[in-house]
DNA sequence: CCAACTATGGGAATCGTTATCATTCTCGGA
DNA sequence: TCCGAGAATGATAACGATTCCCATAGTTGG
Protein backbone atom coordinates (compact mmCIF):
# COMPACT_ATOMS: atom_id res chain seq x y z
CA UNK A 1 0.00 0.00 0.00
CA UNK A 2 1.47 3.48 -0.87
CA UNK A 3 1.91 5.71 2.03
CA UNK A 4 -0.53 8.55 0.91
CA UNK A 5 -2.84 5.55 0.24
CA UNK A 6 -2.73 4.75 3.80
CA UNK A 7 -3.41 8.16 5.17
CA UNK A 8 -6.26 8.69 2.81
CA UNK A 9 -7.92 5.30 4.01
CA UNK A 10 -7.19 6.25 7.47
CA UNK A 11 -8.39 9.99 6.99
CA UNK A 12 -11.84 8.89 5.37
CA UNK A 13 -12.02 6.34 8.20
CA UNK A 14 -11.97 9.44 10.80
CA UNK A 15 -14.11 11.26 9.08
CA UNK A 16 -16.58 8.68 8.83
CA UNK A 17 -16.44 8.97 12.51
CA UNK A 18 -16.89 12.33 13.07
CA UNK A 19 -13.43 12.94 13.89
CA UNK A 20 -10.73 15.08 11.90
CA UNK A 21 -7.03 13.84 10.46
CA UNK A 22 -4.67 16.28 12.25
CA UNK A 23 -1.02 16.10 12.42
CA UNK A 24 -0.27 14.41 15.82
CA UNK A 25 -2.53 11.73 14.58
CA UNK A 26 -0.90 11.06 11.34
CA UNK A 27 2.22 11.15 13.36
CA UNK A 28 0.86 8.55 15.47
CA UNK A 29 -0.29 5.93 12.22
CA UNK A 30 2.96 6.56 10.89
CA UNK A 31 4.44 5.42 14.19
CA UNK A 32 2.36 2.57 14.13
CA UNK A 33 3.17 1.78 10.45
CA UNK A 34 7.10 1.63 10.54
CA UNK A 35 7.11 -0.04 14.02
CA UNK A 36 7.31 -4.24 13.12
CA UNK A 37 5.62 -5.17 16.10
CA UNK A 38 2.66 -3.77 18.13
CA UNK A 39 3.04 -0.72 20.53
CA UNK A 40 2.90 0.31 23.95
CA UNK A 41 2.22 3.73 24.72
CA UNK A 42 5.42 4.31 26.64
CA UNK A 43 6.95 2.90 23.41
CA UNK A 44 4.90 5.52 21.52
CA UNK A 45 6.04 8.54 24.01
CA UNK A 46 9.89 7.59 23.27
CA UNK A 47 9.23 8.01 20.03
CA UNK A 48 8.95 11.70 18.28
CA UNK A 49 5.04 11.66 18.33
CA UNK A 50 5.38 15.04 20.02
CA UNK A 51 2.19 13.83 21.62
CA UNK A 52 1.42 14.37 25.22
CA UNK A 53 0.09 10.94 27.43
CA UNK A 54 -3.09 11.83 27.48
CA UNK A 55 -3.51 12.57 23.89
CA UNK A 56 -2.04 9.13 22.49
CA UNK A 57 -4.65 7.84 25.14
CA UNK A 58 -7.11 9.61 23.32
CA UNK A 59 -6.21 9.32 20.33
CA UNK A 60 -5.63 5.91 20.43
CA UNK A 61 -8.70 5.72 21.42
CA UNK A 62 -9.94 7.49 18.75
CA UNK A 63 -8.33 5.65 16.20
CA UNK A 64 -9.31 2.05 17.75
CA UNK A 65 -13.36 3.19 17.16
CA UNK A 66 -12.72 4.28 13.26
CA UNK A 67 -11.40 0.94 12.87
CA UNK A 68 -7.62 1.84 11.97
CA UNK A 69 -5.74 0.72 14.97
CA UNK A 70 -6.27 -2.74 16.80
CA UNK A 71 -5.45 -2.85 20.32
CA UNK A 72 -3.63 -5.80 21.11
CA UNK A 73 -3.47 -7.66 24.70
CA UNK A 74 -0.48 -9.11 25.78
CA UNK A 75 -1.03 -10.09 29.49
CA UNK A 76 1.75 -7.40 30.14
CA UNK A 77 -0.06 -4.85 32.40
CA UNK A 78 0.09 -2.23 29.60
CA UNK A 79 -1.74 -2.67 26.08
CA UNK A 80 -0.23 -2.52 22.81
CA UNK A 81 -1.74 -0.96 19.62
CA UNK A 82 -1.11 -1.64 15.95
CA UNK A 83 -2.48 -0.38 12.37
CA UNK A 84 -5.84 -2.69 11.54
CA UNK A 85 -5.35 -5.68 9.46
CA UNK A 86 -6.78 -4.47 6.78
CA UNK A 87 -4.28 -1.48 6.82
CA UNK A 88 -1.66 -3.83 6.47
CA UNK A 89 -1.56 -7.71 6.45
CA UNK A 90 -3.19 -10.32 8.34
CA UNK A 91 -0.89 -11.94 10.78
CA UNK A 92 -0.53 -13.52 14.09
CA UNK A 93 2.09 -12.91 17.11
CA UNK A 94 4.58 -14.77 18.63
CA UNK A 95 3.99 -13.00 22.23
CA UNK A 96 7.28 -13.50 24.75
CA UNK A 97 5.97 -14.48 28.28
CA UNK A 98 9.45 -13.19 29.64
CA UNK A 99 10.13 -9.98 28.32
CA UNK A 100 6.71 -9.02 27.10
CA UNK A 101 7.59 -7.97 23.46
CA UNK A 102 5.23 -9.06 20.51
CA UNK A 103 6.64 -10.19 17.36
CA UNK A 104 4.51 -10.28 13.56
CA UNK A 105 4.15 -13.63 12.18
CA UNK A 106 2.15 -14.78 9.25
CA UNK A 107 1.39 -18.19 8.48
CA UNK A 108 0.92 -20.24 5.69
CA UNK A 109 -2.00 -19.56 3.47
CA UNK A 110 -2.94 -22.82 3.23
CA UNK A 111 -3.40 -23.28 7.22
CA UNK A 112 -4.56 -19.68 7.28
CA UNK A 113 -7.39 -21.08 5.07
CA UNK A 114 -8.28 -24.68 6.50
CA UNK A 115 -7.88 -22.81 9.80
CA UNK A 116 -10.70 -20.34 8.70
CA UNK A 117 -12.68 -22.91 7.99
CA UNK A 118 -13.07 -24.96 10.38
CA UNK A 119 -13.52 -21.87 12.84
CA UNK A 120 -16.32 -20.89 10.68
CA UNK A 121 -18.04 -24.80 11.35
CA UNK A 122 -16.89 -24.45 15.58
CA UNK A 123 -18.60 -21.13 15.78
CA UNK A 124 -21.72 -21.59 13.95
CA UNK A 125 -22.01 -24.79 15.88
CA UNK A 126 -22.17 -22.72 18.99
CA UNK A 127 -24.30 -20.16 17.88
CA UNK A 128 -21.45 -17.36 17.87
CA UNK A 129 -20.95 -14.97 15.26
CA UNK A 130 -17.32 -15.03 14.22
CA UNK A 131 -15.93 -11.57 13.10
CA UNK A 132 -12.14 -12.54 13.75
CA UNK A 133 -9.81 -14.86 15.52
CA UNK A 134 -6.65 -13.96 17.19
CA UNK A 135 -3.84 -16.65 17.01
CA UNK A 136 -1.07 -16.16 19.27
CA UNK A 137 2.46 -18.35 19.83
CA UNK A 138 3.84 -17.94 23.77
CA UNK A 139 6.83 -18.84 24.03
CA UNK A 140 10.13 -17.25 24.89
CA UNK A 141 11.81 -14.61 21.98
CA UNK A 142 15.18 -15.10 20.58
CA UNK A 143 16.87 -12.68 22.90
CA UNK A 144 15.55 -14.46 26.10
CA UNK A 145 16.00 -17.86 25.37
CA UNK B 1 -10.36 -37.41 36.00
CA UNK B 2 -12.00 -38.19 39.10
CA UNK B 3 -12.79 -35.85 41.72
CA UNK B 4 -9.94 -37.14 44.23
CA UNK B 5 -7.18 -37.12 41.31
CA UNK B 6 -7.71 -33.47 40.42
CA UNK B 7 -6.98 -32.39 44.43
CA UNK B 8 -4.20 -34.90 44.80
CA UNK B 9 -2.47 -33.15 41.49
CA UNK B 10 -3.19 -30.04 43.16
CA UNK B 11 -1.93 -30.99 46.39
CA UNK B 12 1.29 -32.22 44.69
CA UNK B 13 1.84 -28.79 42.78
CA UNK B 14 0.69 -26.67 45.29
CA UNK B 15 3.96 -28.45 48.04
CA UNK B 16 6.08 -28.47 44.63
CA UNK B 17 6.12 -25.05 44.92
CA UNK B 18 5.90 -24.74 49.16
CA UNK B 19 2.27 -23.79 49.37
CA UNK B 20 -0.40 -25.38 51.39
CA UNK B 21 -3.38 -27.01 49.86
CA UNK B 22 -5.76 -25.60 52.47
CA UNK B 23 -9.52 -25.69 52.57
CA UNK B 24 -10.21 -22.16 50.81
CA UNK B 25 -8.07 -22.80 47.89
CA UNK B 26 -9.82 -26.14 47.44
CA UNK B 27 -12.88 -24.08 47.03
CA UNK B 28 -11.46 -22.07 44.64
CA UNK B 29 -10.67 -25.11 42.69
CA UNK B 30 -13.65 -26.87 42.96
CA UNK B 31 -15.58 -23.19 41.56
CA UNK B 32 -13.11 -22.79 38.66
CA UNK B 33 -13.65 -27.01 38.38
CA UNK B 34 -17.44 -26.24 38.02
CA UNK B 35 -17.40 -23.69 35.75
CA UNK B 36 -17.53 -24.29 31.61
CA UNK B 37 -15.69 -20.90 31.26
CA UNK B 38 -12.99 -18.96 32.48
CA UNK B 39 -13.95 -17.06 35.66
CA UNK B 40 -13.54 -13.35 36.59
CA UNK B 41 -12.68 -12.13 40.00
CA UNK B 42 -16.58 -10.87 40.47
CA UNK B 43 -17.08 -13.95 39.39
CA UNK B 44 -15.64 -16.25 41.75
CA UNK B 45 -16.77 -13.09 44.66
CA UNK B 46 -20.61 -14.17 43.60
CA UNK B 47 -19.94 -17.71 44.29
CA UNK B 48 -19.51 -19.49 47.78
CA UNK B 49 -16.02 -19.37 48.28
CA UNK B 50 -15.69 -17.44 51.27
CA UNK B 51 -12.83 -15.78 50.71
CA UNK B 52 -12.18 -12.52 50.49
CA UNK B 53 -11.04 -10.71 47.32
CA UNK B 54 -7.47 -9.98 48.49
CA UNK B 55 -7.17 -13.60 49.47
CA UNK B 56 -8.87 -14.53 45.88
CA UNK B 57 -6.02 -12.78 44.13
CA UNK B 58 -3.18 -13.88 46.29
CA UNK B 59 -4.53 -17.49 45.98
CA UNK B 60 -4.95 -17.20 42.36
CA UNK B 61 -1.20 -15.79 41.65
CA UNK B 62 -0.17 -19.12 43.95
CA UNK B 63 -2.49 -21.32 41.93
CA UNK B 64 -0.88 -19.58 38.70
CA UNK B 65 2.77 -19.64 40.00
CA UNK B 66 2.15 -23.58 40.76
CA UNK B 67 0.63 -24.43 37.20
CA UNK B 68 -2.72 -24.83 38.86
CA UNK B 69 -4.42 -22.32 37.18
CA UNK B 70 -4.30 -20.37 34.13
CA UNK B 71 -5.05 -16.39 33.50
CA UNK B 72 -6.81 -15.93 30.50
CA UNK B 73 -6.48 -12.14 28.99
CA UNK B 74 -9.55 -10.94 27.12
CA UNK B 75 -9.56 -7.24 26.76
CA UNK B 76 -11.95 -6.60 29.34
CA UNK B 77 -10.88 -4.51 32.47
CA UNK B 78 -10.88 -7.73 34.53
CA UNK B 79 -8.97 -10.88 34.34
CA UNK B 80 -10.41 -14.35 33.62
CA UNK B 81 -9.10 -17.77 35.19
CA UNK B 82 -9.17 -21.62 34.58
CA UNK B 83 -7.48 -24.57 35.43
CA UNK B 84 -4.29 -25.61 33.57
CA UNK B 85 -5.02 -27.15 30.14
CA UNK B 86 -3.35 -30.61 31.58
CA UNK B 87 -5.84 -30.52 34.28
CA UNK B 88 -8.64 -30.20 31.61
CA UNK B 89 -8.38 -30.49 27.87
CA UNK B 90 -6.83 -28.57 25.24
CA UNK B 91 -9.24 -25.77 23.93
CA UNK B 92 -9.58 -22.54 23.01
CA UNK B 93 -11.99 -19.67 23.27
CA UNK B 94 -15.16 -17.88 22.10
CA UNK B 95 -14.75 -14.14 22.95
CA UNK B 96 -17.96 -12.06 22.66
CA UNK B 97 -16.30 -8.05 22.05
CA UNK B 98 -19.72 -7.26 23.39
CA UNK B 99 -20.66 -8.90 26.41
CA UNK B 100 -17.10 -10.48 27.78
CA UNK B 101 -18.01 -13.97 28.15
CA UNK B 102 -15.76 -16.62 27.38
CA UNK B 103 -17.15 -19.83 26.39
CA UNK B 104 -14.76 -22.72 25.90
CA UNK B 105 -14.54 -24.78 22.55
CA UNK B 106 -12.40 -27.64 21.29
CA UNK B 107 -11.25 -27.86 17.52
CA UNK B 108 -10.83 -31.00 15.61
CA UNK B 109 -7.61 -33.19 16.29
CA UNK B 110 -7.03 -32.79 12.50
CA UNK B 111 -6.69 -29.22 12.45
CA UNK B 112 -5.17 -28.74 15.97
CA UNK B 113 -2.35 -31.00 14.64
CA UNK B 114 -1.61 -29.46 11.27
CA UNK B 115 -1.70 -26.36 13.24
CA UNK B 116 0.69 -26.93 15.90
CA UNK B 117 2.90 -28.37 13.32
CA UNK B 118 3.07 -25.14 11.23
CA UNK B 119 3.78 -23.04 14.03
CA UNK B 120 6.59 -25.30 15.08
CA UNK B 121 8.37 -24.45 11.76
CA UNK B 122 7.53 -20.83 11.91
CA UNK B 123 8.89 -20.47 15.84
CA UNK B 124 11.60 -21.93 14.25
CA UNK B 125 12.04 -19.66 11.82
CA UNK B 126 11.96 -16.71 14.06
CA UNK B 127 14.40 -17.89 16.85
CA UNK B 128 11.53 -17.98 18.59
CA UNK B 129 10.66 -20.68 21.93
CA UNK B 130 6.87 -21.64 21.57
CA UNK B 131 5.44 -23.34 24.82
CA UNK B 132 2.05 -22.85 23.89
CA UNK B 133 -0.56 -21.10 21.69
CA UNK B 134 -3.72 -19.28 21.82
CA UNK B 135 -6.56 -19.27 19.66
CA UNK B 136 -9.40 -16.92 20.47
CA UNK B 137 -12.48 -16.61 18.04
CA UNK B 138 -14.12 -13.17 18.56
CA UNK B 139 -17.32 -12.08 17.92
CA UNK B 140 -20.64 -11.99 19.27
CA UNK B 141 -22.01 -14.89 21.34
CA UNK B 142 -25.64 -16.41 20.87
CA UNK B 143 -27.25 -14.11 23.62
CA UNK B 144 -25.69 -10.96 21.98
CA UNK B 145 -26.30 -11.56 18.43
C1' DC C 1 1.90 -27.76 73.85
C1' DC C 2 5.35 -24.67 71.54
C1' DA C 3 7.52 -22.28 68.15
C1' DA C 4 8.03 -21.14 63.46
C1' DC C 5 5.92 -20.38 59.56
C1' DT C 6 1.95 -19.77 56.30
C1' DA C 7 -2.65 -18.12 55.20
C1' DT C 8 -6.13 -14.80 55.78
C1' DG C 9 -8.64 -10.34 55.57
C1' DG C 10 -9.04 -5.57 55.45
C1' DG C 11 -7.39 -1.60 53.92
C1' DA C 12 -3.74 1.25 51.87
C1' DA C 13 -0.81 1.85 47.89
C1' DT C 14 0.21 1.28 42.97
C1' DC C 15 -0.23 2.14 38.28
C1' DG C 16 -2.35 1.91 33.68
C1' DT C 17 -6.09 4.08 31.82
C1' DT C 18 -10.08 7.56 31.53
C1' DA C 19 -12.42 11.69 32.43
C1' DT C 20 -12.36 16.67 33.11
C1' DC C 21 -11.67 21.26 31.72
C1' DA C 22 -9.50 25.35 30.24
C1' DT C 23 -6.89 26.60 26.25
C1' DT C 24 -5.56 26.21 21.42
C1' DC C 25 -6.41 24.85 16.88
C1' DT C 26 -9.16 23.92 12.61
C1' DC C 27 -12.53 24.30 9.24
C1' DG C 28 -16.34 26.41 6.93
C1' DG C 29 -19.05 30.50 6.08
C1' DA C 30 -19.40 35.51 5.54
C1' DT D 1 -9.20 37.30 5.39
C1' DC D 2 -11.76 37.24 9.67
C1' DC D 3 -15.17 34.88 12.86
C1' DG D 4 -17.40 31.56 15.37
C1' DA D 5 -18.60 26.76 16.45
C1' DG D 6 -16.88 22.73 17.41
C1' DA D 7 -12.88 19.53 17.86
C1' DA D 8 -8.20 18.58 19.61
C1' DT D 9 -4.74 19.18 22.97
C1' DG D 10 -2.33 18.94 27.46
C1' DA D 11 -2.11 19.03 32.41
C1' DT D 12 -4.08 17.04 36.04
C1' DA D 13 -7.60 14.71 38.77
C1' DA D 14 -10.32 10.59 39.13
C1' DC D 15 -10.99 5.74 38.55
C1' DG D 16 -10.56 0.83 39.12
C1' DA D 17 -8.28 -3.60 38.90
C1' DT D 18 -4.58 -5.51 41.10
C1' DT D 19 -0.87 -5.73 44.46
C1' DC D 20 1.18 -4.76 48.85
C1' DC D 21 1.25 -4.53 53.86
C1' DC D 22 0.53 -5.98 58.39
C1' DA D 23 -1.84 -7.59 62.30
C1' DT D 24 -4.35 -11.75 63.42
C1' DA D 25 -5.62 -16.63 62.92
C1' DG D 26 -4.48 -21.17 61.52
C1' DT D 27 -1.33 -25.12 60.62
C1' DT D 28 2.55 -28.13 60.92
C1' DG D 29 6.59 -30.40 62.82
C1' DG D 30 9.08 -31.36 66.97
Amino acid sequence: MAESDLHVIVGARLRGAGQRYTSKRRALVEILEDARQPLSIPDILRGRSGLAQSSVYRNLAALEHAHVVRRVVTGEDFARFELAEDLTEHHHHLVCSNCGTVQDVMIPQRLERSMEHALDEIAEGSGFTAVSHRLDLIGSCKRCS
